[in-house]
DNA sequence: CGCTCCATGTGGATGACATTAACATCCGCA
DNA sequence: TGCGGATGTTAATGTCATCCACATGGAGCG
């Protein structure tokens, strides 16, 4: 009920939805995406358990909009990683750890982010941190250090999905379970040895 | 033990906890994980909300059996799936094929399977179908179908992670937010040719 | 054959949750 | 100044997970 140290306590919060997101985050943070209640966000935020509901529609809208926030997060951070270097295929490596990293970082975020199976703003905000790949892709192709005989969608896709996949078991102690394991970085480093290692003889479709 | 068509309602089932695995993987089809309750368990296999704490100790436990329950049929169908084969390179694919047709399959098992943050025999199903595919990368490698430069585990594992990561981004929609999309088997095709593609030149370490 | 015991079920709490409905406030505008 | 809608509040409703005390009945013992 404190609201505000100065003892007001307004019955209109005046910016209950921008708390709301916020708090949000931190509590699924906290407790995690199961954990994550609505009442507990309106009690944190100091508000009655309805009150959301002026501004979301439901559980999942809110978390529709905190992943939302994550998609922002994420491609400022991708942005930053990128920014400098010249060398795409440098970039592209940066751009899977830095992946990673986000996720390290705010797994349950990470984890809303692609769970979020009630649509949104996710499939935009997906595919724009999806497109500077395919760009990063077509320059190192043709700078000659990929190969082209595939279409670029094609291998940034797949890289994507290497970096998701990576991230997943690595967060989900899949690599551990199995006996292996390592920092977002050795991670990365080993998967991209394992990609760009050339089989030997001819690149033949052996399948 | 089954039902007694027609006869009288037994107070002692006499299978629960077998009913109750079953019929939770139907329930979690149905409704998928976050519409997956006990009490409705419960009713649909005909017994009071309380009786399945007789046999598991939480509705994680419960679904912790479910997912041993899924490891078991994954592992059956990568077994099939590989046994003929003599070209392991091959088979890692069909690997890939199958782990993806098994989730595409049945993908809230697939999640709940990948999603048991709460540990079970787990771990030790998810080693177990894990293992497979090291041994595929070695022979691969000495049949010289497979770079001898990177340890095979970690070849593996980056296989395991793309498999993966191609897996839940084809599952959660990702590839067609980012407007690329298409039926398992041709992405694992595309993935196998980014893969198998080689970069010009040298393989150098541009990282 | 009858009796007792324990695993397995039953009913009925408890406390948390998501969501809604009906009512209260108050901000901004006519 | 006064009013209307946006924003909050309280008080349900119905579902959930889980627990407790009691019921049942099959298995083994005498």
């Amino acid at each position: 009920m404190e609201r505000r140290g100065a003892g007001k306590r307004r019955y209109h919060h005046g910016a209950l939805r921008e708390s709301l997101v916020e708090e949000a985050q931190r509590l699924l943070a906290e407790k995690g995406t199961a954990g994550f209640s609505m009442h507990e966000l309106a009690r944190r935020v100091g508000v009655s358990a309805a009150a959301p509901y002026r501004h979301f529609e439901s559980r999942g809208a809110l978390l529709g909009a905190v992943a939302a926030r994550g998609y922002e997060r994420l491609l400022l951070m991708l942005g930053e990683s990128l920014g400098e270097g010249d060398d795409p295929v440098h970039d592209l490596k940066l751009f899977g750890l830095c992946y990673m990293r986000f996720a390290e970082e705010s797994p349950e975020l990470f984890e809303v982010m692609f769970t979020d199976r009630g649509r949104g703003r996710a499939d935009e905000a997906q595919r724009a941190s999806f497109a500077p790949m395919t760009g990063l892709v077509a320059q190192a192709q043709q700078a000659g250090g990929m190969p082209a005989s595939v279409p670029a969608e094609q291998i940034a896709r797949f890289l994507w999905a290497a970096a998701h996949g990576l991230t997943l078991l690595h967060l989900g102690g899949g690599f551990a379970a199995v006996g292996l394991d390592g920092t977002a970085e050795a991670l990365v480093d080993s998967a991209w040895s394992a990609l760009l290692a050339q089989p030997p003889g001819r690149g033949g479709p052996a399948v």
